[in-house]
RNA sequence: GGGCGUUUAGCUCAGCGGGAGAGCGCUUCCCUGACACGGAAGAGGUCACAGGUUCAAUCCCUGUAACGCCCACCA
């Protein structure tokens, strides 16, 4: 509408642009003071409690973190506008917190540097954990964090470990679950701590296989390794009893060469005699196999190594490193001719210590042992009965294949820190394992073991000893067993594995039920935009907190979501946040533009409505079945593209463009619309807020006047809104304006030119719909103006099936773009004829397919007819070229 | 050595037995009163390859190739 006056823009309470720094800080400032996140134990409302991983378990230190939190505070914000009293189990990792403090003294005691401590366990997560204090998403993690109370199961280094902990460990001793032995552990000579078989890393490398040659004479055997420098501990040959080469040797000595040391040539089931020659040297106490065989024959274990894998054995090599051992005596052995073959490179897979990767150095030591057996079949029951959902369950082989085939899980570490593991010993070779409120044995001779207890220990604890336990608190009875964890794939076995394993120990006479959380949703790793995973070497490492800057920590966490397809990893880039901060503007403009308009979210909704309005009601009906569908299946990326898609492609694009005319019309029908209009904003605000928490309170609390769309109730999709009529018509009326359109467009009609414009109808549904949008139609397809009638010579056909829309093009008509344009048009739908009637031709399709596929493709032949006959028409229309 | 997964538009990825999709990028036009972080129109794909099942295959089966991940005590 044109008019003389220009009257004043209408005023609204929104600024006009949208700053993500100025509106995050003091709305999440608020959420706090107002105790939105405060779990309360005795509310009454039905428990929703999520697991969240410390800090730095993720692979990707930063941004993983940061979309851990995202996906978890997702899930939190839903349940709770549901009326569920949500939990986080928060994610500071308490050991890493507890021992901050002692890092600083340590530094400082020590008077090191960072670089200095590599051995130390937890370094790095305390670093990550400093840089990182004070975002957005990261601050409103640490506030949840609060409703927990922090004292009962963080463990300070004075006291020297937590309830949780040593109750855990005393439980565990006394049911025959932890024992101390002599095993072959894995060793690094660099952190000289032992590791579990899961912080190893197997890495294939060319290495060396040499042959050399036992024995002299017709007692000789010749044996293969890779490690040579272990054969100063040989304590045996070992073939298969079967073998008949070798027959003759059992039970006999050879010598060994270097050393002079007669030994024992054993016979052994495990030896495979069709591999290498069928012999094995035996090396019990620097190989796992080799220590079986030891066992099983009495024989000595002689480790030939110290703690700096430098050779211990009196002798030329003493004090010589391992691999310059390793060399040096393959030389001495050469020289000597017993090298047989050497073959060189030998790919073959060498572990190597996960923290600082120096290659791991089996060993014979005396350690601390969780015999895992029973709680590791309890972990695959859970699952194998349904108790636990691992989602998605393409996952599930996974942990089927971890769990049933775990070995016993090394617990001490020799690091500096860490829980101390609670036994003492006494003068006389007591062992004494302390409770939390057993006495500690004081007198001469009495000392606590040295070493510290594997961080996994303490955290498989989480779930409950946040919660309070060994204590019955309100909250362990309450949030326990929890909902939910959200992890990702690569921690399944670190973490969740021993989390499953002390949960169902510790809780087994919970009565509502032992088992730590009901489903396990595993989601990828954070990965640049070129699908390469975010690590300090390559450099690719995103600080979250620069974007949240940049771009807004709704348009961060939009990124995030919209990119997590479950179990599958999530590409991200700079380009991805600036799509979603393009967004969020668009949202917010949106929203201004409603709120322009007289949007109101007072009264009912009138009974009588435009068909855009009942239209746009009945996709938003869909859509909040659909968000609902996926938000409970943890399809974060499939929730965020259909708001994404619905809020632009439909509510924003046409929903909004079709009703500027009708608003500007005013009266009754006005009304309705402003109704209906804030009816779509308030629901697609809320429907939102998990996904975009700071942009939709701003703009929902505007709207509605409500206190906070953070505690408004989630909106429920009412299926009596549903109009597939109005949602046909709307159809018809948005490909009349496309075609008007592309015909503008193809005959480079300039916008500002208004055609006039003249409707013919069809069919009678057409006839019914259409005209009354005639204002739409004015300033949506440019024409101007438009009437219904019949058409007038020398006006140019669009056709639109049930709707011939006649344009005064004042004959001045590019005649070779329009009949490029309709020949197209032409071209699919003749081929679409083919393709159908060929279908229907053929008896074997009549035959076999099913009825509603036949009325199908039946259909769309009678649209594709229908269609050559209207393009042919107004081809053969066109003036000669 | 096992096990699993991936291969779809230039890039990153959805989809999945009956008409090839998104975001970004690209081309053309437009600063129209919510928005140029925007609007309109458009280009671009023998859905890795070879067989098979089926009326019908991007989708199911078999094999091949490339890439990736996890697990592993074979000297």
């Amino acid at each position: 509408m044109t008019s003389d006056t220009a009257a004043a823009p209408p005023s609204t309470d929104l600024p006009t642009a949208f700053v993500p720094a100025e509106v995050e800080g003091p709305l999440y400032q608020r959420w706090v003071d107002r105790g939105y996140f405060t779990a309360d134990p005795s509310s009454g409302k039905p428990p929703f409690s999520l697991v969240i991983p410390p800090p730095n378990v993720t692979g990707s230190l930063h941004m993983g973190h940061a979309f851990e939190h995202t996906l978890m505070d997702i899930l939190t914000r839903r349940k709770r506008m549901q009326g569920y009293e949500a939990l986080w189990l928060p994610g500071m990792d308490h050991a890493g917190i507890a021992t901050q403090n002692v890092v600083e003294k340590a530094l400082a005691v020590e008077g090191l540097s960072r670089h200095d401590l590599g051995r130390v366990q937890f370094l790095e997560r305390v670093w990550q954990w400093k840089d990182e204090s004070g975002g957005a998403i990261l601050g409103q993690m640490r506030r949840l964090g609060d409703s927990v109370d922090w004292t009962r199961s963080r463990f300070t280094m004075d006291e020297g470990m937590s309830r949780a902990v040593l109750t855990m460990f005393k439980r565990l001793y006394d049911d025959g679950l932890i024992y101390r032995a002599e095993r072959i552990i894995n060793w690094c000579p660099r952190d000289l701590t032992a590791l579990s078989d899961i912080e190893v890393e197997h890495v294939e490398e060319d290495g060396e296989l040499v042959s050399i040659r036992y024995g002299d004479g017709e007692d000789s055997v010749v044996v293969a390794t890779t490690r040579v420098e272990t054969m100063l501990g040989d304590t045996a040959v070992a073939v298969h009893p079967d073998d008949e080469r070798y027959r003759h040797l059992v039970g006999r000595e050879i010598e060994l060469p270097l050393v002079g040391r007669m030994i024992m040539v054993v016979a052994d089931e495990h030896v495979d005699p069709k591999f290498g020659t069928g012999a094995v040297k035996v090396t019990p106490a620097h190989d796992p196999n080799d220590f079986e065989i030891g066992r099983r024959h009495g024989l000595e274990m002689i480790n030939v190594m110290d703690d700096d894998a430098a050779i211990s054995l009196p002798g030329p090599w003493l004090g010589m490193d391992r691999f310059e051992a390793r060399s040096a005596i393959t030389e001495e052995l050469r020289r000597l001719g017993r090298i047989v073959a050497e073959k060189r490179p030998y790919a073959h897979s060498v572990g190597h210590c996960s923290r600082c990767g120096t290659t791991v150095e089996p060993r014979l030591s005396l350690q601390w042992f969780v015999n895992v057996a029973p709680l590791a079949k309890a972990a695959g029951d859970a699952v194998r009965n349904g108790v636990v959902h691992i989602h998605p369950a393409a996952q599930e082989p996974r942990w089927f294949a971890w769990v049933d085939n775990m070995h016993d899980w090394c617990i001490s570490r020799q690091l500096w820190w860490g829980h101390r593991i609670p036994v003492w010993y006494g003068p006389d070779g007591e062992t004494v394992v302390v409770g939390p409120d057993d006495e500690i044995p004081t007198g001469a001779g009495w000392h606590q073991d040295e070493d510290v207890l594997d961080t996994w220990f303490s955290s498989g604890l989480w779930p409950f000893s946040t919660l309070g336990w060994p204590e019955r608190t309100p909250e362990l009875e309450k949030f326990y067993p929890t909902t939910v964890l959200v992890t990702g794939y690569d921690i399944l076995f670190f973490w969740v594995a021993r989390m499953m394993m002390f949960g169902l120990y510790a809780m087994a006479d919970n009565p509502a039920g032992a088992e730590p959380f009901h489903t396990v949703a595993l989601h990828g790793m954070v990965r640049d935009a070129r699908g390469k995973k975010m690590s300090k070497s390559s450099g690719n490492v995103v600080d979250p907190l620069g974007w949240i800057d940049k771009y807004g920590a709704d348009a961060l966490r939009f990124t995030l979501a919209r990119g997590a397809n479950p179990g599958t990893d999530v590409p991200i880039s700079e380009d991805w946040v600036q799509g979603s901060r393009n967004f969020a503007t668009k949202l917010w403009n949106a929203t201004r533009f409603a709120l322009m308009r007289g949007a109101t979210t007072e009264g009912e909704i009138p009974a009588e409505l435009s068909a855009a309005d009942r239209w746009i009601l009945s996709r938003l009906a869909a859509v909040q079945a659909e968000a609902d569908a996926f938000y409970d299946s943890y399809e974060f990326a499939k929730v965020s593209d259909l708001l994404f898609h619905f809020a632009w492609d439909e509510v924003f694009d046409w929903y909004v463009e079709l009703v500027k005319a009708p608003l500007e019309a005013g009266g009754p029908a006005a009304d309705a619309t402003r109704r209906v209009l804030g009816e779509v904003f308030d629901t697609l605000l809320r429907l939102l807020h998990p996904v975009m928490p700071f942009l939709t309170e701003e703009l929902w609390t505007t709207l509605t006047g409500g206190e906070s769309v953070v505690i408004a109730a989630w909106p429920t999709a009412d299926p009596s809104r549903r109009d597939p009529k109005a949602e046909h018509e709307v159809a018809l009326l948005q490909s009349v304006i496309t075609e008007v359109r592309r015909f503008r467009a193809e005959q480079g009609i300039k916008p500002r030119t208004r055609l006039a414009a003249v409707l013919q109808f069809d069919d009678p549904a057409a006839a019914a719909a259409v005209p009354g949008y005639l204002p739409q139609l004015q300033s949506l397809a440019g024409l101007e103006p438009v009437t219904v009638g019949e058409q007038p010579a020398g006006f140019q056909s669009v056709l639109v099936p049930g709707v011939r829309v006649g344009i005064d093009t004042s004959g001045a008509i590019d005649v070779a773009a329009e009949r490029a344009r309709l020949g197209k048009l032409l071209a699919t739908a003749a081929q679409e004829v083919t393709l159908a009637e060929t279908k229907l031709a053929d008896p074997a399709f009549t035959g076999k397919a099913p009825q509603h596929v036949i009325d199908k493709i039946t259909a769309r032949l009678r649209t594709a007819e229908a269609d050559v006959a209207r393009v042919t028409g107004q081809l053969d229309a066109l003036p000669a070229a």
